[in-house]
DNA sequence: GTTCTAGAAC
DNA sequence: GTTCTAGAAC
């Protein structure tokens, strides 16, 4: 006889594979997907990141399909312009924090992505030493730095494979202070002392 | 990018 | 014994 049964997990995520396709191309569905997008224009789309590494973290992404920094033109500069504009009009709106704009000088996500993120750094999905140094090093290219070389040389250099790595590999150390933790739980707690919880009086 | 977890570090 | 990191994921 034949037996009704459920897929098992390996048939489930085979199955979530062919429907939402490599992890790599993730930001698609996000920039689809009504939790997470807040607001778009005619060239963009502002989603929130799926696993914020901060109290305030965006992503503000290109409509037109551009996989990463090294497709950029010179015809991308009013694209990017008015990527750095909603970024910054983000930053007025959040006038008690500390914002950074930028990209990741190799991303993971293959989708186009500038990071808005506040610096206190205050998240569970913050955990790795990769996650740290890749906003906190050179690792994170400033948008004000990607607009100037393209203008200047009407494209964006990659960065090497073993600089970046090198980068993310780089022990611990504050953002704020010299002090250099030797672990991640201890830079998490550290990290409390520089920026006091907000809203309790 | 995340999840999971073996085994290193403590 | 517990905490923490780092590498595989077919």
């Amino acid at each position: 006889m034949g037996t009704k049964r459920s897929l098992n997990d390996h048939e489930l995520e085979s199955s979530a594979k062919k429907t939402a396709g490599h992890w790599s191309k993730g930001l698609l569905s996000s920039m689809e997907d009504p939790e997470l997008k807040v607001e778009e224009d005619d060239t963009t789309v502002v989603i929130k990141d799926k696993y914020p590494k901060a109290e305030v973290h965006y992503l503000i992404l290109p409509k037109e399909d551009i996989s990463d920094m090294s497709k950029l033109q010179k015809r991308h500069l009013p694209l990017l312009k008015n990527m750095f504009a909603i970024g910054e009009r983000i930053m007025e709106e959040n006038p008690n924090r500390e914002i950074r704009l930028g990209f990741h000088a190799v991303a993971s996500m293959s989708r186009l992505h500038m990071h808005v993120i506040s610096q206190d750094f205050n998240s569970k999905c913050l955990k790795t030493k990769r996650h740290w140094n890749s906003f906190t090093s050179s690792y994170f290219v400033p948008a004000s730095s990607i607009i100037a070389e393209l203008e200047k040389n009407g494209c964006i250099k990659r960065m090497a494979s073993k600089t970046a790595e090198s980068l993310l590999a780089t022990p611990l150390k504050c953002h704020k202070c010299s002090l250099e933790p030797k672990t991640m739980p201890q830079l998490k707690t550290h990290l409390m002392t520089h920026f006091k919880k907000s809203g309790c009086t």
